[in-house]
DNA sequence: TTGACGCATTCCGATATAGGCATATGATGG
DNA sequence: CCATCATATGCCTATATCGGAATGCGTCAA
């Protein structure tokens, strides 16, 4: 029906460009939305639309302070995307193995010898 | 304007589930299209239109055996991923430490209302 | 060639995104 | 209470998604 909201998943959530370089400002420590934005070249609205949707996923946590309102990294839920990422690293780097075969394959392929003929 | 195409980088394109369950299927080796649709419960067209997305981004590669076109898993896109998640891992364990502050105002807070009955 | 199979690609509709802009809400200080 | 700063939210448009159904290829077997 339509793309998965960015809020039902961390997945989702960090496939936005300008959401991943927030969390990785927010590393540096908690920041008000109005930081971010002017060091995001962003505006406060989006900032603080990005803001609510990381919120939303959890990956971010807010406190306020005052005025302002500080918001801060909670990676946690970062983890399960690094865990399933991480069961494919036997794969890139079986890949080149793997890719050794493969290319092989296409030289021969490329020759369009029907059945034999080959060398190299 | 939008929400960036699935299709722009590998962010996008595993942000959708069943994208995922493909590249998870194809950890097994090279499968065809129907075999894939059939396995994960959708419809060929179904298939062959995420696989497009997987195949454009360069996390599947196909390879024509007659008939049939055996997709197999192509991985390396996905280390850029994994290391940029890896970037936050330092702070999803910190977090339990800044959490520890954290837990502690729940648990005071929590004194007065009711309790939780332990779990494991 | 015709037919059957495997797969890709249309067309359709519904949805919700990101961006820009205006404005509402909230808290602080006089 | 009022003005001000900090942030959130509402409205709007353009766009691209995912899903479904139908159909268009390309390949193989008689």
């Amino acid at each position: 029906m339509a793309r998965a909201a960015t809020t039902s998943d961390a997945f989702n959530a960090i496939a936005e460009p300008q959401r991943r370089e927030i969390l990785v400002l927010l590393r540096g420590g908690e920041r008000p939305v109005t930081d971010l934005a002017r060091d995001l070249g962003m505006t406060q609205p989006q900032a603080s639309k990005h803001l609510r949707v990381l919120r939303e996923v959890g990956l971010v946590q807010v406190r306020g302070a005052g005025k302002q309102r500080l918001y801060g990294l909670d990676a946690r839920g970062l983890r399960p995307i690094h865990e399933w990422v991480g069961g494919f690293e036997r794969f890139w780097n079986e890949s080149f193995d793997r890719l050794d075969e493969y290319v092989q394959e296409l030289k021969q392929a490329r020759q369009e010898g029907p059945q034999d003929g080959d060398d190299q």
